[in-house]
DNA sequence: ACATTCATTACAAACGGTTTCATTGCAAGC
DNA sequence: GCTTGCAATGAAACCGTTTGTAATGAATGT
C-alpha cells in the first residue's frame, strides 16, 4: 500500500502538503494540489485510518452493547443508532453481551484502551456497577431502552410504568377484571416498572390486584407459553393475560389456543413493544407501541452531543408510546 | 490518562520493559515484573490499543455487513459471526447496508485504510462488484447465506435450489398440483435459486409449472400480504402456496385468512427458513431449516483462517437444510 | 584471574500520518 | 526601493507503543 511519502516525492512536495490535501485543499495552490491528487490517483494512495486515528487519539467509533442481537426489538434499535452514527461518520461496533457483567466490563474497558469512543447500553446495568469508579466514571456512556432517571449519563427510553398503566387502563376499559399477569423475568427493572404500571391502572379503578395472578418467565415467546400454561392451569376464571411483551403474549396465544381456547373470545391477550409480527398473528395483538428505532436514534444523537463536549447536564428523554388497539383484545358484554 | 512512559519513570525502568511485562513477562526478573505491576495499578495504566494497533497496523476488527440488521435471519447469522469472533479476540464493526452498492463500496475500502482487517458480506453482492480491481482484488472476504461458488473468496451458505425442490417435493407428496408461488424480490439470485429449485421438483415430478402462478414482492411480511392477496385474486385454483421466505408466509397466512380462508383446510402454504415466529403461527408453519447461527459461526471461522494466512483454496460450505413439518400444509384426501 | 555466556534491561528507531513553526517568494503600500 | 503582509510550502516534532540491538553485570569455566 502506497503511503504518504510515496505521494509526496512523486508530486515533488512535501508529507505535509499531501496531507493538506486531504484536509483542508483549500491551502494549497491550484496547481499543486492537482499535481497532488493525480500522484496519489496514480498510487491509489488511501490514507491509514489507524495512523490518522493513533494520532487523532479518537476512533471515530461507538461500542454498542446489546443483550440479545437475535431480539427484534434491540434489532430495530441497532438500526435507529446505526442510522444516525453513519449520518454523523461513526462506526458502530457491536459487542452482544448476553446480558453477561463481566462482558460489558471489557466493553467499558474499550473505551480506555482507546477502541472506541464511548459505550450505548441498551442492556440494564448502569454504567457504575461497569467500572471500578462507579459513580465517578467518566466515559461517554448513554443508557437507551431502560431509562434510568437517576443516572448521572444520558438516557433514553420510555416510561413503562405510565404506558403498562395505559394498557391496563384500557384491558379494564374493555370490563376485564380477573387479568392475569404474564410478566419477563423477576429481577429486571423494566419488569417491575410494568407490573408497577399495571398495578396503578387497577388501583385507579378500585379494583384489588389479585397476588397470585402473576408468573413470571423469560421474555420470549417460548416463556410466554410456558407461563401461560401454568398460569391458564392454575386460574381458570381469568378473562384477560396482561404480558409484559409481544414475544411473551404471542407464546400465550399458542399455549392458550393448544388449550382449546378461541382466542380471543374465550380469552383476551395483550402484548408489549408492538414488534411487527404482532400485527400478523391470530388473533392481531392489541399492545404498545415502544419507538424502537427512534429510541436509537435519539441515543446515537446524545452520543453524539456527548462525544463533542456538550455536557448535557441531565437529558432523560422518555419517547411517547402509543396503545395499539388490534383484535386480541376482546370488549366483555 | 497514564502512559507507559509514566509507568516506567515510576517502576524505575524503560518503557520497553513495561511493554515486556504486558507481551512475554517470562522476559523480566521476578522483582522487576512485580514493580512494573505495582506501578502500572498505581496509576491506573491501560496500554493503548489504538497505539498498538497502529504499530502493528493490525485492527483485530472484521467488517460485518448486513443488508438489514432488523430482519431476523441476519440477526441470527450476526449472532453466530459474534460468538466465534469472540472466541477469537476478534471485534465486530456491523454495518447496515441497506443492500447498497455504495454503502458497500465504502466498507470494503475500510479494509484498505486499515479500519478493518476482512469483511463478511451477508448481502449478495460479491467482492468483484464493490471493488475497482473486480476479480484482482485479495482483500480477506468472507461470504455468506448467498453462497457463490464460482467466485474466488470463501463462502458459506445453503444450496437454496436443492432445499427448494426438497419442499417442492414435499407439496407434491402431499397432493398438491396447483401451488402458487410467493417469491421475493426478483432481482436477487435467492429468488431465481429457490425458483429453479421449485420447478425441478415439478419436473421430477412430471407436473407443468405454471408460469403465470408467480407473483414478486420484497422479502417481508407486508410483500408476503401483498403477494399472496394479488395471487388469490388471480387465481382461484390453487391448494398451495410455496413461499420463498416465513416473512412472505407469514403475510400471506394474513392475507388469506382475512379473505376467508380457513387454514389449512383450504389452502396449505409453505415458508422458508424456519424463523422463531413459524413455530407460533396459527397454523403452525412447514418450513424449511436454515441453520442461521451456524452459518455466521462457519463464516467468521472463514474469516479467521483467511486472516491467520491460510489461504483456503476453495472453501464453499454447503450446509445442510431440513424440512420442517408443522401444520400450514395439509395432505390433500 | 580472566574470558565467556547468559539473563536482564536500556536505548533508539520505527509505525504513518498531522500540525506547529519557520521559511520562502511575491505583491502591495509607503 | 524598502518594508510589510500574506499565501504556499517544507522541516521536524509528535502521537504511544513495540522490538532489534547494544550494554550491563553476574555466573560459570578454565
Amino acid at each position: 500500500m502506497a503511503q504518504i511519502r510515496d505521494v509526496a516525492k512523486l508530486a515533488g512536495v512535501s508529507p505535509a502538503t499531501v496531507s493538506r490535501a486531504y484536509s483542508d485543499p483549500s491551502k494549497l495552490s491550484e496547481s499543486t494540489l492537482h499535481r497532488v491528487m493525480a500522484a496519489a490517483d496514480e498510487l491509489k494512495y488511501k490514507p491509514s485510518s489507524l495512523a490518522q486515528l493513533f494520532r487523532e487519539k479518537r476512533t471515530n467509533t461507538v461500542l454498542v452493547m446489546v443483550p440479545d442481537i437475535a431480539n427484534v426489538l434491540f434489532a430495530r434499535v441497532v438500526s435507529g443508532i446505526e442510522r444516525v452514527a453513519v449520518e454523523n461518520k461513526y462506526n458502530l461496533i457491536v459487542s452482544d453481551t448476553g446480558d453477561n457483567a463481566e462482558i460489558e466490563t471489557v466493553g467499558v474497558e474499550m473505551v480506555e484502551t482507546y477502541r472506541a469512543d464511548g459505550v450505548i447500553q441498551l442492556g440494564e446495568r448502569p454504567l457504575s456497577e461497569l467500572h471500578p469508579e462507579g459513580e465517578q466514571c467518566t466515559i461517554p456512556f448513554v443508557q437507551a431502552i431502560s431509562a434510568d432517571p437517576r443516572g448521572r449519563y444520558p438516557t433514553v427510553g420510555i416510561d413503562d410504568r405510565k404506558a403498562a398503566a395505559a394498557m391496563g387502563s384500557y384491558l379494564l376499559s374493555q370490563g376485564h377484571r380477573r387479568i392475569g399477569v404474564l410478566a419477563g423475568l423477576e429481577n429486571r427493572v423494566v419488569t417491575q416498572e410494568r407490573l408497577a404500571g399495571f398495578k396503578d391502572s387497577l388501583a385507579l379503578a378500585d379494583v384489588t390486584f389479585d397476588e397470585v395472578a402473576v408468573e413470571y418467565d423469560t421474555y420470549s415467546m417460548a416463556g410466554g407459553e410456558r407461563a401461560a400454561t401454568r398460569m391458564l392451569s392454575r386460574k381458570d376464571d381469568l378473562t384477560a393475560l396482561f404480558c409484559m411483551s409481544d414475544e411473551i403474549a404471542i407464546g400465550a396465544i399458542r399455549a392458550a389456543h393448544d388449550q382449546g381456547f378461541i382466542l380471543p373470545r374465550d380469552l383476551s391477550i395483550s402484548g408489549f413493544d408492538n414488534i411487527e409480527f404482532g400485527k400478523y398473528c391470530t388473533p392481531p395483538l392489541t399492545t404498545v407501541m415502544q419507538p424502537a428505532e427512534q429510541i436509537g436514534e435519539v441515543a446515537m444523537s446524545l452520543m453524539c452531543d456527548t462525544l463533542r463536549g456538550q455536557t448535557l447536564p441531565k437529558a432523560h428523554e422518555m419517547l411517547p408510546t402509543e396503545l395499539v388497539v388490534r383484535a386480541s383484545v376482546q370488549k366483555l358484554p
